[in-house]
DNA sequence: GTCTATAGGAGGATAGAC
DNA sequence: GTCTATCCTCCTATAGAC
């Protein structure tokens, strides 16, 4: 099952890949907790590999930061252009901005290791460049959504308690906690079973993605 | 000006100090990222004192989490108790816990290690202990506050994205940036001023406090 | 482009003296 | 109650072969 002997693969490519990888064990570990070991074996290549591809864990971790924030921005603009053709009343714009956060759970990692770069505000080179991420953030949701300080206020506040509820895998206490089912499902409302599904996956799959570590 | 030769205090109060050293650099690099030595040098004591004390760094953490929650509990209950002696209208319930929750930044360490917590939901022991924690405080905001479900997201929303504020060191960003200006009134209100007398503090004294690794 | 081997350094925990 | 010395594991990063 193990295919030893790897297979030359693009560059770029391989790239991608390692970031995937990273960016689900940095979500789910922290940035300290992750090893880079356990990035290469998700990614299925050594672990010097990674180390060589990128130079160091931390700049590792700084572009799955970047592509994070990518993600992030690209999928609010897509709503905003969206917007600008129809013309439906400016109202639902925050709704649907609010859905496409919510729809990039499926990007597994991405809003879970935002949030890990969000915890180390600390960090002279990390934590300057997870403030301006989120600033950057704020500034669209000002400047090309048009958004007052307090929507966006509501908003981010929303998004970060979303954030929360995905890092405490509250999803694992669905059918064991009514004040977990309660939480979730004001958190989440319609989105709510594509949460759950995810998380079940999740469950099932995560042994082998991330602690194989026999 | 170091005093090598240890005084002998009382394991209580010993217990005390390291915890709050233990909750100050926890919150500040993260679980992972804390080192028991980093404790230690902030308790003024010896690495191996720490782990000796509390068996491992795990369960310092552990412990550290348990006065966190504590900590917020007592002080919703305390506005609690307040409001049944008076018979002010129940509408400002809500802001008074709310501001309950940002004085809590003056003991420095709590909101932030607490947050750090809430990241760690993949971790099979202290993401157990900290989904009980952040249950438990829905369970206080239902049942003893009487919140509705909405209400109680509302204010778990903003606490969220207060936490996520702090942890960013968006104060530091206060002078020189206008989106982190906004983002801070608008999330702070009145405590802004507070909150930003604080961060100067500890931009000051944070160097002697955790990184004194020369 | 990818691996194996390994250097080099932290960091948590233990032993034992005072 | 508290320290010093130290072990041992784990991890990032480098070297060099294929």
């Amino acid at each position: 099952m193990k295919d030893k002997s790897a297979e030359r693969i693009p560059a770029g490519e391989r790239r991608e890949s390692i970031l995937a990888a990273a960016s689900l064990v940095f979500g789910e570990r922290g940035y300290f907790g992750a090893t880079t070991d356990q990035i290469a074996r998700a990614a299925g290549i050594s672990q010097p590999y990674v180390v060589r591809m990128f130079g160091s864990k931390e700049n590792l971790f700084l572009e799955v930061l970047d592509r994070a924030v990518g993600k992030l921005i690209e999928a609010f603009r897509s709503v905003l252009a969206e917007s600008r053709d129809t013309d439906e009343p400016d109202d639902d714009l925050h709704v649907r901005i609010g859905f496409a956060y919510v729809n990039l759970i499926e990007d597994r990692g991405i809003l879970l290791s935002l949030m890990q770069a969000f915890s180390m505000g600390g960090d002279p080179v990390v934590g300057r460049k997870a403030r301006e991420g989120f600033l950057t953030i704020y500034r669209l949701l000002r400047d090309e959504a048009g958004f007052d300080a307090e929507r966006i206020r509501d908003f981010l506040a929303h998004g970060m308690l979303l954030n929360t509820v995905l890092g405490l895998r509250m999803p694992d206490e669905y059918l064991t906690d009514d004040a977990a089912r309660e939480l979730l499902q004001s958190t989440f409302g319609t989105k709510l079973q594509m949460v759950l599904d995810l998380a079940a996956l999740e469950a099932a799959g995560e042994s082998r993605a991330v602690g194989a570590e026999a």
